[in-house]
DNA sequence: CAGTGGTCTAGACCACTGA
DNA sequence: CAGTGGTCTAGACCACTGA
């Protein structure tokens, strides 16, 4: 074996050329044939390095017609969206979750999405403050389905936040975050200590295991306080 | 061959007793030789399936220990970043873009971030709003490199804006987006038609050709008018 | 029909790493 | 040392699809 494998040569030869503008969109990627003679390879080692292409959307493949390189509309981009806790550690600086409220109720009757994050059980509703150093960062409003999670109202949310006790104990197959901002209500801009109105980023997220709703959350952080980073780049696909 | 590849039913046998809980993060998956007698397939079947869910993130292999349940700290999320024209276009609103200000300068000299973009060019900086409807939808500034794309300077803006125009006849292969909330300028609230301080959504975004710096631009969206969305889910991988 | 990719097999040698 | 994954080969049959 060589030092990085054929397959990821193949892969990175034709990922330069295609990105250099060498071959453009809608140009032709020689055939898996071909490519074995170029490099003196078999082709299933060909073919790996093009599948992973097409599974990057840089290439598409089609019988007959060959490899071609894809058109670049694509503009996703990729949101890392941590946990607050492990992000604020990361950062150096000390954690805090801090209980506002903590309720059980059923689904508001006038509210579809609450009946059916709830299905047939009930919702835990958590309101608190993510606090960094002693100054606070986040306020969260937070219903959890505990029809999908009933161990949660075991949990004590004062030595580990809803969120992070949820990443620990559930896996999520779906999730949506919605990013705005808004104006600090009264309430947000006391427990964040800034003047009521002032600017805020506004995170919602909701998150399914399969059909079952697990979680909706509402985040509030002070303007220039929290961004959030998206990107798009060559270094993507590391993991773990 | 069958309706589905046998290394994709493989996969989504492993991913579903993942999803479900069967098999907790740490849990262990068979090594690929005892999937080859569950399966009745060769290695190399067992080794794409798995393989696969190695990229997904969804799993780790380690040489002598296996292949085991990652624990779900995936949290990254795709986020479209799509142009303004295009997505007001597609809400059946007439889309306009107003320029406000348009010059060609040299970088600021105490500005290292203006002086990369530029190179050894100068920059166009436009500054405009994108109208939806006859009402102001976004107020942006933008700083464009000349040295990488000499061509722009001949472009109408009233005809298509900068970002559209870019994406026409540049490809970009990398871009950072920072997200957050700020509190409107005077300038920006004029244009917005919003009262100055009122919660604005910023967007940053800085795209690059390899190393060469194409744009950065800054927009800002009154509170509640606009909202990015990022997902996370199964309907993922399908390009083109 | 003929070219191209999709998938699979049976086997091989090797690198890494926990015991 | 022994088990596990990483990679590769040479070959096979098939599905799709443009000419």
């Amino acid at each position: 074996m060589s030092e990085t494998a054929l397959h990821e040569r193949i892969r990175a030869d034709i990922e330069g050329q295609i990105l250099s503008g060498a071959v453009l969109p809608g140009g032709k990627i020689p055939s898996e044939l071909e490519l074995m003679e170029v490099y003196g390879c078999s082709r299933a080692t060909v073919n790996k390095a093009l599948s992973r292409l097409n599974d990057a959307g840089l290439v598409y493949r089609r019988r007959k017609v060959g490899t071609v390189v894809a058109k670049p509309a694509n503009q996703s981009m990729v949101l890392d969206v941590p946990d607050l806790r492990t992000e604020i550690a990361q950062r150096g600086q000390t954690y805090r979750y801090h209980v506002v409220d903590r309720v059980i109720r059923s689904a508001a009757r006038n509210n579809d999405e609450e009946k059916r994050l709830a299905g047939k059980g009930r919702l835990l509703f958590v309101k608190g403050v993510h606090i960094a150093d002693d100054r606070p960062f986040a306020f969260e409003e937070r219903l959890i389905s505990l029809a999908t999670v009933p161990t949660i109202v075991k949990a004590d949310f004062t030595f580990e936040p809803p969120g992070s006790w949820l990443l620990e104990h559930i896996a999520w197959t779906e999730a949506e975050n919605i990013i705005g901002a808004t104006a600090a209500s009264e309430e947000c801009a006391a427990c964040l200590a800034i003047p009521v109105d002032s600017s805020c980023l506004l995170v919602e997220r909701r998150t399914w295991r399969g059909e079952e709703g697990i979680t909706q959350v509402r985040q509030q952080f002070a303007a220039g306080s929290y961004n959030l980073i998206a990107r798009f780049g060559p270094d993507q696909g590391k993991k773990q």
